[in-house]
DNA sequence: TAGGCTTTTTAACGATCGTTAAAAATTTGA
DNA sequence: TCAAATTTTTAACGATCGTTAAAAAGCCTA
């Protein structure tokens, strides 16, 4: 009690309901939502807690009131998306066990990109920085995002019935993933080239497009469990 | 001639042939060199001149002695890493067009992650900057990288004779890249999930493996130019 | 209303950044 | 060899970074 008591923990209103609703929202859930749009925008070095603090409208050293560090606030950011994207993930295999692997994909790239519209920020936090580490320097919430991958993953299998190999699934999967993240987070580089707006509903449906060519074949192959498709001579 | 001698250029020992080729490089040779792997290592915010300056040994200051400004760096360091790539990727594909789709890609990517074994720079400089650049803030080089991914088109389309519609053969072009890229220059987080070494010969010989089941179907599809590869029903 | 919380603001710290200027060292050419 | 030109080093600038401490403001309860 006297020499322990280092960390600050910022003492909310416990459990009052929100009486009015008043969109007042308070300042932790602001600094969330700031650090959730910089993060998006910035890998994290680059980031700032000058900028939260600035697309949260308050004076920057609140956020290390409410979060102790800069580590600490990206973890948590990182665990808000990933939630809120879990959550929605599941459902998007709903009734697609009726459907043959083409209208299964189609339906379920539909119900993503629809999530990815409105929620842009979990890939781009990701793509912007997978990459980054080497053996040192990782970044914070490194772990988190492996997890992230890994639950997906883990939904997929869940969800979809295959009798494929599992080597071949995790290719799948892996490559899945790795499309998805990309054409969605680095949306203004793919779409400049082609000619599209980057967060238009036109550029998403080449993604959809272009992953169902790419995808669809391969998909067929984990659903139906078939050796190798074809591939002993040409 | 009075007013406008404001850019510095250093005088360099012209034509003189190496005499003795004393593996003294130029000390602007050390500096790129030095660059580039610092650059390949962090994104270009991230990574900073005085990095640079203790990779290469020498005081941060001898950089802008040698090039004008952190951008004119990266840039120099884009354009050297991407013609050393060019001139490589020409020669993968000789003797391809004897060969079956499989049996050819089999081998193109053999030369290809050879390369990419000695030359590991060119991907992760790419990776670490793609995503970034939203409308504004965007990276000096960047439409430098989007001259890469041009020319590895051209070159593909110049020497695999193909039968696919032009938007077939940018869809697979587009995912082979950005897979190749990925798992490339992202190799310590995908082998860290499959328990392999990231620069390993066996890492290696998964990211083949994965590309080829991938992509192998629609390979053979915009090379035979057959109509949609039966997705008719399905 | 007064006193004790919590929350917010202000100011400042040490560190690192890109860049510049000037001094020092080195090399070159006559 | 000596002056001129080139290259390297040293020092410093303004700016931004994450974080901390202390003052100020706001709030609730007694």
């Amino acid at each position: 009690m006297t020499t322990l008591s280092k960390i600050k923990i910022p003492k909310k209103k416990p459990s009052i309901s929100p009486k009015k609703g008043h969109h007042k929202q308070p300042t932790r859930e602001k600094i969330i939502k700031a650090a959730t749009q910089v993060f998006a925008g910035y890998p994290y070095h680059s980031a700032s807690i000058r900028m939260i603090g600035k697309a949260a409208e308050i004076d920057h050293p609140l956020v290390n009131y409410y979060f102790p560090s800069k580590a600490a606030l990206f973890e948590a950011v990182i665990d808000d998306v990933a939630d809120e994207y879990y959550q929605a993930n599941m459902s998007w295999f709903d009734g697609l066990d009726k459907m043959n692997p083409k209208a299964g994909l189609d339906l379920y790239l539909d119900r993503f990109f629809d999530f990815a519209l409105k929620h842009p920020s979990a890939f781009r936090i990701i793509a912007l920085n997978l990459v980054q580490a080497e053996d040192h320097d990782v970044i914070p919430g490194y772990e988190r995002i492996r997890d992230f991958f890994a639950k997906t993953k883990q939904n997929f299998k869940d969800a979809v019935p295959m009798s494929g190999t599992d080597d071949d699934i995790d290719m799948f999967l892996n490559s899945f993933n790795t499309l998805a993240i990309n054409y969605l987070a680095a949306g203004t580089y793919y779409a400049s080239i082609l000619g599209i707006e980057p967060g238009s509903r036109q550029y998403l449906e080449w993604v959809k497009k272009t992953m169902m060519f790419v995808l669809l074949p391969r998909l067929r192959h984990i659903i139906s469990g078939e050796s190798k498709g074809g591939e002993s001579k040409d």
